[in-house]
DNA sequence: GAAGTTATGCTACTTAGGTAGTTTGCATTT
DNA sequence: AAATGCAAACTACCTAAGTAGCATAACTTC
């Protein structure tokens, strides 16, 4: 009783901002997490098709995981989600309880809170009203990946990399975040190119005076030049 | 009573085959199938963010329905699904009762069984055991999101255009179905190109003696020669 | 603080795919 | 059967993005 309370009452921020359970009562929250427990995985853990994916449920609640796939022929990647604090894992194996053929990596030392999968499909069970929220989420979730597959075929790769810059601005800080640390091959992986194409269009936007560039570390200076050239792009036939 | 039970009848082969509803026994059927009633849309019926689909659910029982996404700058069309016999939708629209912002277009005369939305939600509260099944089926389906964006990222059109051929090939007749009536616009539409593009590809493999191409008609000569090329698009680095 | 590693910056080159425009041919309509 | 309209075939051209390679800079670690 005093274990889920515990982490609970250190995670609240966290477990409150998780869409999944969006709206729950802190009694449903208590009762859930007598389940979990807490797993701590160091940066840079790397897990390709882990058995345990299928019979645990995750809640980031700190550092960054990247949810990746890679073309078998070529060994290039292609970072599907990058996962952060509040996201959980894997949707896909809980919702129909198949192998999910990607890899994770942690970017950050990463704490997670874990479920064994069947007493989360027991819960949900007993109940059912959270069927609902799921099923929304995985609409949610649909939709952004629907979005994703026509900003590819619609968009080139310049516009694709404003829109990543764009939409990881801190609206409070207007600092670019979670994806502000990464070197230029990561933020090629997000966007599906290369190192050397990202490089020349960052090379472009901090000649125009928009960012700021150095080794792993990009920081936005004017987002109103962003925003103008993203503007451009679309009206260029 | 007469009119679920003259659905069910007329139409058993195509809602047994529904994956959505994979395993549904025929009283539960008939129960659901109370709420249905049938329609009729004639070819070419376009609809456009119809307010309709926020508040029904289909299941198609005949022909095509292309759902598609419109670039708003370019005016490029992409075909996200093409729907047919025993697929449903509009599923995201029923999972989080919001809009979802695509079109739809009848490839042909069309014959749908409509429920209310709101029906359809009470039916699943009163057996909840089928929200394993939408959620199983919406994992399904982002799956099949996922792997499209990944495919997107790293194949070019012509193993775009490879697959979509021999994925569509039907394996008794080992004809081409459901694509092989489209103009060339069509199919480029469903692979993310350009009618000049997919043409170029088109009359290639023409010459490789693999197809056979007349006006709005494809048609598989030699699969062998296509499943070859594809091993090879592979290969080459 | 030397050696090794990783990330960036840049140049030069190649190529697939998009674009534009014209011709040809098939099919529907009147 | 003539006329219209759409779809396909083909040519020529342009460009963004991928590729290869190397020099430099910035961190690690020993």
């Amino acid at each position: 009783m005093a274990t889920e309370n515990k982490l609970f009452d250190k995670y609240i921020p966290v477990l409150k901002n998780c869409e999944l359970f969006n709206g729950m009562t802190n009694e449903h929250w208590r009762e859930l997490l007598v389940n979990f427990h807490e797993e701590k995985w160091p940066k840079e853990t790397c897990m390709v098709n882990h058995q345990k994916f299928l019979f645990h449920f995750y809640i980031i609640v700190s550092g960054r995981i990247k949810m990746y796939n890679v073309d078998e022929f070529s060994e290039k990647e292609h970072t599907l989600f990058l996962l952060k604090e509040s996201d959980v894992f894997d949707l896909f194996c809980l919702m129909d309880g198949t192998r999910h053929h990607v890899y994770y990596e942690c970017l950050d030392n990463i704490k997670v809170l874990a479920i064994p999968m069947d007493k989360l499909k027991l819960w949900l069970n007993k109940n059912p009203v959270y069927y609902q929220h799921f099923l929304s989420y995985a609409g949610k979730m649909m939709r952004m990946l629907e979005s994703n597959v026509s900003q590819l075929i619609f968009t080139d790769i310049s516009t694709r990399l404003l829109r990543l810059l764009v939409n990881n601005v801190n609206s409070n800080s207007k600092q670019l975040e979670h994806i502000n640390d990464l070197p230029n091959k990561e933020i090629a992986n997000l966007i599906g190119s290369t190192r050397a194409v990202v490089n020349r269009h960052l090379q472009r936007l901090k000649k125009n005076g928009s960012i700021k560039i150095a080794r792993k570390q990009v920081e936005i200076k004017d987002i109103s030049i962003l925003l103008k050239e993203l503007e451009n792009q679309n009206k260029k036939i």
